[in-house]
DNA sequence: CCGAATCCTAAGAGATACTG
DNA sequence: CAGTATCTCTTAGGATTCGG
């Protein structure tokens, strides 16, 4: 208890919940690096700036539960995982660059 | 010191930062509500469900120091004030429907 | 390399009473 | 009505160590 990540199966899915799910600092960093495609571990600790081990696995571990994105385990030496985006989670792409925009935008003045 | 809100006003504005602005847990939700149309504080209290009189106070404040919203005063009694989307608030309509539109193709199995 | 396990605290969030 | 002012409390998030 107290560091569990909830997953939410059923039922109508609300913009408060969709933001329960996505919503933490990380999520949509994430989403937006994986979205030029498959990631290592490693990759994507060194791509998603600011995070730490920690955070990583916490999100990465929430977003799969979620279907957002997918694992692939590879028994190397030393060992390969490999993060990718589901269908479900490419959906949230615009979304995000959306919201990357309106930031560029919010910038330039307005 | 420690409840300060920080207004983000030059350079660039990355995903990170457009998230410290509107990533927290109820700036969506508001935003999404006021799409509607000019609200009053009382209205907002009621329509943004289970939010509370501190919160609500705290995320419209930051709003209109990010330039989402507007605060209008009117001298009434019991006094009046009116809150309303500026443009660049309404420029984040699509990306907050957009993630509300993914939660319900999300809930309806995928 | 991947990630689990700890430990810790700053901030987010909630409830409620009170004031102009 | 539209907020302040307090007082708690939880937890998201961070730093770091350790193990397969």
């Amino acid at each position: 208890m107290g560091e569990n990540n909830l997953s939410i199966s059923e039922k109508t899915c609300s913009l408060k919940e969709v933001l329960d799910i996505i919503g933490g600092k990380w999520s949509m960093p994430i989403i937006y690096i994986l979205s030029k495609g498959k990631m290592r571990f490693k990759e994507l600790e060194r791509s998603v700036e600011g995070i730490n081990t920690r955070m990583l696995v916490k999100e990465l571990k929430n977003m799969e539960v979620n279907g957002i994105i997918t694992r692939e385990v590879f028994a190397t030496v030393p060992p390969t995982v490999e993060y990718t985006l589901t269908s479900k989670g490419e959906k949230l792409l615009p979304s995000i660059a959306s919201l990357h925009q309106w930031g560029q935008e919010f910038a330039s003045g307005m």
